[in-house]
DNA sequence: ATTCATCTTATAATCACTATTACTTTGTAA
DNA sequence: TTACAAAGTAATAGTGATTATAAGATGAAT
């Protein structure tokens, strides 16, 4: 849960690995596990933007691919529109809450799919999980709109 | 498991909803039911217009539209560059081989989250689990080329 | 047959993502 | 430091799935 630490950690991963650290790739990462809300692309790139204004999307989609491959963040594809991310990379599920829009971590006890190696014969190598729903903020707005009414 | 069954009831429930039975859209549904390779829109488009030459592809996306929102069937984001649809709306789950491409059916017995209306305080309406893998057949394969060689 | 709603088709538009290429930065080695 | 090759960035154009639009076709109801 310490995120400083994590960056910190994943940094030192890339760097023993020979991947240069440019300053845009810094701002990526940086942004990636500061936000808790598994942002796309663009919200990436329009954030980035602010402190960097010459990056390009192309900057934001290599360095997301680069990560990817390095196995340091996850890409979703939880909406159908367009891929978001998650510097989270140990397996969880995810739920996309269809009244606030949002996508929140799951994480699972017993789930036999995310526990073996084969199912059914078989050989899993990844599993992406996604739940549509309503998260239970929303649940307790609903909840209490109704009694009001 | 019966084919000719589950199409002639799909089609009594879209009657019953006051759904016009084109035969675009008859097509469309005859060729999901008995496809199980899980089709993408251009797979689907490509077969009908063998026997309708003048069907448009903007047909066969809103048919599909149409039947998602009625519950007839599910659309997977299992790909990440198109979509592809499921007939079969009970919950199941998906591997994609990246060996041979197909994407394969999974029943699961036990899986907490499929068989749960409430995760962690959210509501579940929805679950879409996607496995990445080799399936069984292309293991096979494997094993028989690693004897031989 | 006329009307009206619905469906289909063709076309253009959108939007996420990729490819290309010229320019810039970085790391390295004298 | 300086020079230089390798790698990274940014601008641009291109691709391809999907959606929007508008004109024509169908089909039921009057």
């Amino acid at each position: 849960m310490n995120k400083r630490e994590d960056m910190k950690q994943m940094i030192e991963r890339l760097k023993q690995r020979g991947v240069t650290l440019t300053p845009q790739r810094m701002a990526v990462i940086e942004f990636l596990i500061k936000s808790s809300n598994h942002p796309c692309v663009d919200t990436i790139y329009q954030a980035i933007k602010k402190k960097y204004p010459s990056i390009s999307p192309a900057t934001v989609y290599s360095t997301l691919q680069l990560l990817k491959e390095m196995g340091e963040i996850q890409e979703l594809h939880i909406r159908g529109d367009r891929a978001c991310y998650d510097p989270i990379t140990w397996r969880h599920h995810h739920l996309l809450c269809r009244s606030c829009g949002r996508i929140l971590d799951v994480d699972i006890d017993g789930c036999p799919i995310t526990n073996n190696k084969l199912i059914r014969e078989h050989r899993v190598e990844e599993v992406q999980a996604y739940i549509y729903g309503v998260c239970s903020e929303c649940l307790e707005k609903e909840r209490d709109d109704k009694s009001k009414s």
